[in-house]
DNA sequence: AAATTATACAACCAAAAGGTTTCCTATATT
DNA sequence: AATATAGGAAACCTTTTGGTTGTATAATTT
């Protein structure tokens, strides 16, 4: 099955799961009890989680520990900031042309 | 329709078509000629890109351009920040106990 | 005016997503 | 040994997704 970190993100599920164990392990049942799903819809959304790496599973007796691996976002990060140069370059020429504009306050026409 | 960016982004299909248009505006058969699948199929991906503020469309006479709106990826970027610091606190923790270890390398088992 | 072009949209379809219930297996507990 | 608990998975269902074809409409060209 083809899993991609931003399909596994899109759903608020699977983040917010993501956000539960962000800070310590827990096993299935406990991120379970969180969310009026069944135990297996949720137990689904982990596996998804972990087919894209961004959870890792360890066993410990009978239970299962969901660990994340919150490093797979940098995918995410990357895909943004290419996107981030371009987006914050237009804000700068914004920035500049009104600063321009602003100098120059002779002219009628002013908008800010 | 409910639409957040993170459902708009997880389609590969979308993510080209505002790689597409990153750059400067496209109307919408110029997008659709890039695609093998059907003009109506990507009209249908500019759509969910709109409602979720990803692109804005501007009519010029019969023709729509499609301009990307990449200041909206902000709401991803924010939301992988909050974990980018965990993540790399962790790493700094496994980077001082490998230095640890290996300053103090008479011991045996040793754990931070 | 007629033909072409660019887009919008309805109707329909197959597959995937997200959920359920039910049953099975492996560890713990008593 | 018997029971309880944690998790895995099959079978099934409904809604959403991503796609199609076909038709309609508004500008542009000829």
């Amino acid at each position: 099955m083809r899993r991609d970190v931003f399909q596994a993100i899109a759903d608020p599920t699977r983040r917010e799961i993501l956000h539960m164990i962000s800070n310590e392990p827990l096993n299935v049942n406990t991120v379970s009890e969180n969310f009026d799903v069944s135990r297996t819809a949720i137990y689904k959304h982990i596996k998804i989680l972990t087919e894209c790496g961004l959870i890792v599973i360890k066993p410990q007796g009978r239970e299962r520990f969901c660990e994340a691996r919150l490093e797979k976002l940098h995918e995410v990060s990357d895909w943004v900031d290419q996107y981030r140069k371009i987006w914050t370059a237009k804000l700068d020429n914004l920035q500049d042309y009104l600063r321009e504009l602003h100098s120059k306050k002779k002219k009628h026409g002013k908008r800010k």
